[in-house]
DNA sequence: AGGAAGATCTACT
DNA sequence: GTAGATCTTCCTA
């Protein structure tokens, strides 16, 4: 995986990145995750966009950086994550749900859950699961003790609009696994 | 200085 | 299906 893979607009970014992985290495035990949903957040002219209001201290990593974690808190409670995407467009794609690979039991300690069904099938919900808070936000998403690896996927891309959001929902750029178990 | 909204999750009915 | 928790960030006065 290399720094190109994201420089493309985070449309397309949030496409490819299905069937990749998700590595975290967390007190010498490793989580992985495949990628099986996200959503791209483009710049000013996208409603739903954090950016959309133009650049502020929150927001900044999408208009400065692509290839590195943006990671901010939602509800109070849920940290998001997110890989920044464009080299010479802003956005980010934030990634949705992954189908737990390896460390699974790590996980459900992490979730305080029994079992492997909804242990990362939401945003706030993988990023317990992994161990991912702000320490993340900022650090490059190609290496360290979390990282993005290549991957494949053999289901077919579906298409919606995002989840969540209160503008520009209408607007398709959801991007999942077809069939996948561990869509949100 | 204060208020409102928010890329969510869980529990309960 | 719906409500409540929870707290940071940003916008307005």
């Amino acid at each position: 995986m290399d720094k190109q893979f994201f420089s493309g607009n985070p449309e397309d970014v949030a496409e490819k990145l299905l069937g990749c992985q998700l590595v975290r290495h967390k007190d010498n035990q490793i989580l992985k995750g495949r990628v099986v949903e996200t959503e791209a957040y483009l710049g000013e002219e996208d409603p739903g966009s954090f950016a959309s209001r133009g650049r502020n201290v929150r927001n900044s990593l999408m208009f400065e950086t692509y290839g590195k974690f943006f990671i901010y808190l939602s509800y109070g409670v849920h940290y998001m994550l997110n890989i920044t995407a464009g080299r010479n467009t802003v956005g980010s794609v934030l990634i949705r749900a992954v189908e737990p690979l390896k460390g699974i039991e790590d996980m459900k300690v992490l979730r305080g859950k029994e079992s492997v069904e909804g242990l990362t099938n939401g945003p706030g919900k993988l990023t317990q699961a992994f161990g991912i808070d702000e320490y993340f936000n900022g650090k490059s998403a190609l290496g360290g003790t979390l990282r993005i690896e290549e991957g494949c996927h053999e289901e077919p891309v579906e298409r919606s609009g995002r989840i969540g959001i209160s503008r520009g929902e209408d607007i398709e750029l959801r991007f999942y696994l077809g069939g996948n178990d561990f869509v949100s």
